[in-house]
Formats: C-alpha cells, structure tokens, sequence
DNA sequence: GTCTATATTTGGATAGAC
DNA sequence: GTCTATCCAAATATAGAC
C-alpha cells in the first residue's frame, strides 16, 4: 500500500501538509469562510500565486482539509472500531470519543458535518470516503442491538445535539459533553436494551 | 403601546418591511452569508446607496432579520404559551411546532440559533429580546416536570438535533420530525415523569 | 517552484447633485 | 429619498519572467 517516493515528492507531500495546517489555523482563528489564499501563503511564507503549485484551486484546498478531517477523525476512533460484542459500556466510551473529537474543534466539526461554506462541495473521491466510515459507524450501532431505523435516526440526532449545543453555547466547556453516558443509558433504556446487552422479553 | 404614525412614517415602514424580506429570499437562494446589498437594492427597485436611508449598515438588515425571526417564532409558538398544567400531549404538541417551525426554513434557523455569519453580533436590544423568549420556553419545561439542570440540557440538546439532523440530511422531508413525539416519550420516561405529569415513586 | 504584476470581480460604504 | 459616480479594500486566479 505504501508507495515509495522520491525525495522531491517527499518535499512536496511534507509542504502540502504544512500548508494544509496552516489553513486549519487560519479558519480556527477567524472562521472556516474567512480562509484566504493571500493570508495563509504569507503563514507558509509564500506568496499566493505559489500555493496553485500545490492546489488547483482554494476548493482543492478546502477538499484537502476534509479528507485530512475524516481520516483523523478515523484514527481517532481506531481504538473503538471492530471490538465486538458492542457492550453498553463500550458504547459509552467510543460515543463519548466520538463527541469529544468533534466538540474539540468547532470549525472542523463544521466542515465534515455540517454545511457552512459558500460554494464548497467535496470532491466526490473524498465523499466516498466519508460515507464509507460513517456507515462503518452506523454498523458498531447496529451490533450494539440499535435495529430499527428510527431509533439509528434517533441516535445521531441526539448526539449531533450534544455536540452542537455544547459547540454554540459553551465552547470549551462540557456542559454538554458530560451529558453522554446519560444519554446513552436514556437511550438504551428507551429501546429495552439490557444491561448485558440482551434485549427485554 | 400601538403608536400612531404619520403616513410618511407608514410608508417608511412598509418599504424597511420589503427590504428586509427581500433579504430573506436573497438568503433563501445563496445562503446567509450571499446577501449583497446591490443585489438586495435591485430586488426592490433601488440602486444600493439608497438602502442606507433605511438601514445604517449590512448588519442592521441582519439584525432586523433577526428581530422579525424572533417575533415570528414568538408568534408560531403563541397557541401554546401559558397554557398550564403542561401535560405530556400539550409539551408534544408544543415541541412538534417549534421543531416545524425551525426546520422549514433553514436560514432562518441558522441566523437565530447558530452563529454562521463572518462578523455578525445581534445588537443587544434585539438579543435581548431572544435570551428573554427562551427563558420564557425554558419556563415551561419545567412546568412540566423537568427541574434539574441537566436535564434542561438534554432536552434542548435532543431537539436541537433532530432540527439538525432534519436540515442538514433531509431538508423538506420528515425523517428526523416525525421522531419528536417518540423523543419527548423516550425523555419524560427518563425522568420518570408519569402520564399524568406526576413523578413516580 | 516561486516570484512580480496584473486582470477581474465583487463587496460595503460615502459624497454630493437633484 | 434616490440617484450617479466613486472610493477603497479584498478576494481568486492567471501570465510570464527568472
């Protein structure tokens, strides 16, 4: 899987990434939309017109940042991925991993969830890749006794609340975050979830 | 508290009115952040310098948007105010429409409740007049059995993520809306809230 | 690959005539 | 109140020298 390199390919490959931190950067400090071309080559010093070596396009840029986002976010979890059974417990621990990545970096959040920017659409090849792990996730769900749709439905709309209330109204904070193992249980409970994971009746 | 209004300052109002839902649609179409004031000036038949007779700046018009979006949720949501005791069918009731009206217009809900515009603060008259509904939303909750902070927290969190939900991934559709009722069943059953708004135990 | 110089567009806001 | 004309700032992107 890991191709090797030239040491020039190795060179281009380490300052696109540097210029793809430094977009990160940028956009924590005043908002992913605020992002521009001029500021974050002076960040990586250059000058704007040397960042379309490494980027068709702001767009590429913005691309660049998702993918970088999934994959983290990929990493992030890796712990949590493919145990099995799906314990209540566990549940708790990944759900609670999973919000604390994304109440971590709010503009972040915004870009792999949410649509914020103007224009932007990611690529379709970074798409696919977002899609495939969300539905990896939704599968840990599943096994975890999380059978009908509504309930899936219901699960992600509670803990995209989570995240985004603690986002917007106490950022930094865990107000809302220390609420998961809370929610988990409520939600568990709801379904008839046992404590041992098998189901009531 | 109606003030009478010479036909001149009638007029006046009457064409702030047209301005600011001009500017809603413009929203509408490009998103929150797209609003132009040549544009917006064209939409109702002016040239741009002339909309500064009306309003001081790009962000007046937004914080007019605001307010009238403030109002309106005030308005949508009167049927259901002061109504007492808050039993489980009227807090379902009341939370489906304000769940409606959120979801049915996606700008709106993100100029009220997200904070997506680049350098747009509300003025503190107009955010005074929002912190002051929902306290007053918030009021009953807890008339309806919700005391403890937390679960205030949950609650708002819960529903602000199906509103979420329902925006980003099916926006006109039903998906996540149709799961308020089993949300707020799934919540009072939580707290242990019985039927008939008494606590069990 | 990086630069200077520039094209091009677009935005909010102001001055001053009418 | 509305207009024309203009200012000023900032943006993405391209051309072409080095």
């Amino acid at each position: 899987m890991t191709e090797t390199m030239t040491p020039r390919e190795r060179r281009r490959e380490r300052t696109s990434e540097e210029i793809v931190d430094a977009a990160w950067a940028l956009c924590r400090e005043g908002g992913l939309a605020s992002l521009s071309l001029r500021e974050l080559a002076a960040r990586v010093g250059m000058r704007a017109p040397s960042l379309y070596s490494y980027f068709d396009s702001k767009d590429a840029i913005y691309d660049a940042m998702f993918r970088q986002g999934y994959v983290a976010l990929q990493a992030h979890m890796e712990p949590f991925t493919h145990r099995r059974p799906v314990t209540r417990a566990l549940l708790k621990e990944g759900t609670r991993h999973w919000v604390e990545f994304c109440t971590a970096d709010e503009v972040r959040y915004q870009l792999l969830f949410q649509r914020t920017i103007p224009g932007f659409e990611p690529s379709a090849e970074s798409y696919a890749l977002a899609v495939e792990y969300l539905n990896e996730s939704m599968q840990t769900l599943i096994d975890a006794g999380v059978d009908d749709p509504g309930a899936l439905d219901l699960f992600t709309a509670l803990f995209a609340g989570l995240t985004n209330q603690q986002i917007s109204n106490d950022p930094g904070g865990d107000r809302w975050n220390r609420l998961v193992d809370r929610s988990v249980d409520m939600f568990l409970d709801h379904l008839g979830v046992l404590p041992d994971n098998r189901m009531e009746k």
